[in-house]
DNA sequence: ATAACAATAT
DNA sequence: GATATTGTTA
């Protein structure tokens, strides 16, 4: 008994455009029924759109919809219900999208919890599943966090614990809901970290590319562990930057200095500042066009990278002045590293006081020290000789 | 087989 | 310090 009745003269055409609703509904449907164990949620919502289409239709007003009556109210021929229910953007995706890491456990989840989580590993859908997961991370396109509001919140203290959430930095993928739980934090890298919360954080780690050390023992040759550059990390290397004026201009040491990071040596700042720089710089005239700027379609990682003009509003944001185009101009059709929520607490000198607490640098010592030269060398040839072929775009990064 | 990352080498 | 190369991992 809602106001559905007034309309007599349109009656027909309301029929005929429900009628078309359930069809785009039901098509809709069966798209999504593939993927039923990963978006059961959709699933139903559609499932439970159409069936009250069609009671409408047939004059029944169910309940749970009457507020809306959504078949019956589109007077203007608008399809609310259709945007309501299908996922377009944002809806589907970024609800497990957040920052990186919260500090809450994760438990809210959505409503649907299915208790296996997605195992996608099933068989044969090897292929298949590539390509919906690309499309499920889609949720890159979620750049629009604003910066300002991030940032106040944050709590300065934590900045020291690296609880690294997913090491490598950098990733472009990387997010792998891993699980059940939900999604806050997977670990590429595994690394047990967050519970034990003590020393071994960030330096052990072994994220993303070369772990390292597979044998102990010869303790000469050993590679360093990698260091596993977190979100936090990178913030904090990025907040060095600006206060330095830029990836330019600044040198490892400095942004190492301004970090105040402890256990972070030079070598890994330059190795990172080298790749950001890499990543950073202008695409190439390749792209020589402009092909319709449309709109922001940046490739956006975990995160991580950022649309410019978000960069800038942070750079803005923070009390630094110097920098801000440096790259955003420059890089702009592409992204920049961007701190995801750079809480500016640029407070340079208060963070002497920091705590010392930190963890690691447990093999730290110098074991690059002890390298031989010629056997290096040797193997170096040896292997580069063997692998030649293989390495080759590596330095030529598309970006 | 390839891309990305970080450690080393130059 | 900047680049180039190499070793690992995903």
């Amino acid at each position: 008994m809602i106001g559905k009745i007034h309309n007599h003269h349109s009656a027909e055409e309301k029929t005929q455009i429900c009628q078309e609703y359930i069809e785009a509904l039901e098509e809709e449907r069966r798209k999504i029924q593939v993927f039923q164990r990963e978006l059961p949620l959709c699933l139903e919502l559609v499932t439970q759109a159409i069936e009250s289409c069609k009671q409408q239709l047939s004059g029944t007003t169910p309940e749970r919809f009457q507020g809306q009556s959504e078949c019956s109210e589109q007077t203007s021929g608008e399809i609310p219900v259709l945007e309501e229910f299908m996922p377009v953007k944002r809806n589907s995706s970024c609800d497990d999208d957040e920052e990186e890491e919260e500090e809450d456990d994760e438990e809210e989840e959505e409503s649907e919890k299915p208790t296996k989580n997605y195992n996608y590993k099933s068989i044969d859908k090897s292929s298949k599943k590539s390509d919906w997961l690309k499309s499920v991370q889609l949720w890159n396109q979620t750049p629009d966090l604003p910066p300002i509001e991030e940032s106040s919140p944050r709590k300065v203290s934590v900045i020291e614990v690296k609880r690294n959430g997913n090491g490598g930095a950098f990733h472009p993928f990387k997010k792998e809901k891993s699980g059940g739980t939900s999604t806050a934090t997977n670990s590429p890298c595994s690394v047990p970290a967050a519970a034990a919360g003590s020393s071994s954080t960030e330096t052990a780690g072994g994220c993303g590319g070369g772990g390292g050390n597979k044998e102990d023992k010869e303790g000469q040759s050993q590679r360093k562990a990698r260091r596993c550059w977190s979100p936090e990390l990178h913030r904090r290397f990025l907040n060095a930057l600006q206060q330095l004026g830029g990836s330019h201009v600044a040198t490892p040491k400095q942004i190492r200095e301004l970090m105040k990071v402890d256990g972070l040596t030079n070598d890994e700042v330059k190795s990172h500042l080298q790749k950001y720089r890499l990543h950073t710089r202008r695409p190439t005239p390749s792209m020589h066009n402009d092909n319709n700027p449309q709109q922001p379609q940046f490739v956006v990682v975990g995160g991580i990278w950022v649309p410019p003009p978000e960069y800038a509003a942070v750079a803005t944001a923070t009390p630094t002045p110097l920098l801000s185009r440096e790259e955003s101009s420059v890089a702009a059709p592409k992204s920049i590293y961007a701190p995801i929520a750079a809480p500016p607490p640029p407070a340079p000198q208060t963070a002497k006081s920091r705590t010392p607490r930190q963890q690691c640098k447990q093999l730290d010592s110098d074991q690059r020290a002890s390298r031989s030269h010629d056997r290096d060398r040797g193997i170096r040839c040896n292997s580069s000789a063997t692998s030649s072929s293989a390495r080759t775009s590596t330095a030529s990064l598309a970006f």
